[in-house]
DNA sequence: AGCTATTTATAAAT
DNA sequence: TATTTATAAATAGCT
């Protein structure tokens, strides 16, 4: 959202981060006084900087909130007479589960966009069949070849990456059931 | 951010309050865990909906803040308080919340492949513009062209890959609720 | 749920 | 540290 694009992970200058952390934490906290209002629902946001400095946010205020997670983390809840088996944790995995699954929507939304985008690659080396690449300079053809191997290589890191995280899932995942 | 500019007021359509929420929730706790990440700090953010279902992030864990958060409030006393263990309490919370976190970190990889991807295809049209013929030599040629195919198996393989993880991890999460 | 037109948030620059 | 600006992201209204 700035001048250029950024990757998620530590900013190292120290001086940059400290910006960095000023800006996002105002723009956090901005986003959950709308969410507040706009849906009528009760936040609380709680930070700590690295120096251990704490910064929170709470509508109506944090304390509140924070008991009432606490307490409903040891008793049943809700004015609905209703539940009688979900206990406290289950509420909590609830929620994660509910975010896992939101999280599993949005992932699957760019893999097939990524597919569609390897399905580009392999059909512009199949439309060029036999004659397009000689038509190359050897200036472009390195330059493509290095674009390639940097691909494969990243393609191959990610598949790694999965393995391990599709195992960590299912190693979680299994016991309640099946 | 959206077709049209909004008020900050409760939306009072009860669906798309709904819908609201959901979208907003999602986009917060995204950006929670990019703070964390980009500025090396500790979140945990706790919402309760309008019908008193709860809703948490924590980076680490939603816990061990809280219990921060009120323990340094007896003792305003701060500066190089850093100290903090992991709390044992709840390991299944710990799970999901860490599978929550490899998901979003997936999510972030994924877009980067995407982009990755993109710059492939630009640079093969850009390859392309280049004319300069005949200067490349068979060996060249051949070299190129075992490239291509070797990196399309490589693709057609990671394809297939992620079709069986994607259906893997659906199965692995429980239904939706809320 | 998935898709854009727009509005916002914000990384750099000032 | 605050303001400005060019871009990247989030998301409101639809389908």
């Amino acid at each position: 959202m700035g001048r250029r694009k950024i990757e998620i992970a530590m900013v190292t200058d120290s001086c940059t981060r400290q910006v960095t952390f000023s800006k996002r934490r105002t723009g956090l906290f901005k986003k959950a006084n709308e969410l507040a209002i706009l849906c009528a629902v009760q936040i609380a946001i709680i930070v700590f900087s690295p120096g251990g400095k704490p910064f929170s946010f709470g509508h109506p205020n944090v304390e509140s909130l924070v008991h009432r997670f606490l307490n409903q983390e040891k008793a049943p809840e809700e004015g609905t007479s209703q539940g009688t088996e979900p206990l406290d944790k289950s509420t909590t995995e609830d929620n994660l589960n509910q975010q896992l699954l939101d999280l599993l929507k949005r992932l699957n939304a760019e893999e097939k966009r990524g597919e569609l985008l390897e399905k580009m690659v392999k059909a512009k080396r199949a439309a060029k069949g036999q004659p397009p690449v000689d038509q190359l300079g050897l200036p472009g053809l390195g330059e493509l070849k290095s674009s390639l191997e940097d691909l494969c290589e990243k393609l191959k890191d990610r598949m790694i990456h999965l393995d391990v995280c599709s195992a960590m899932l299912l190693l979680a995942a299994q016991p309640p059931k099946m």
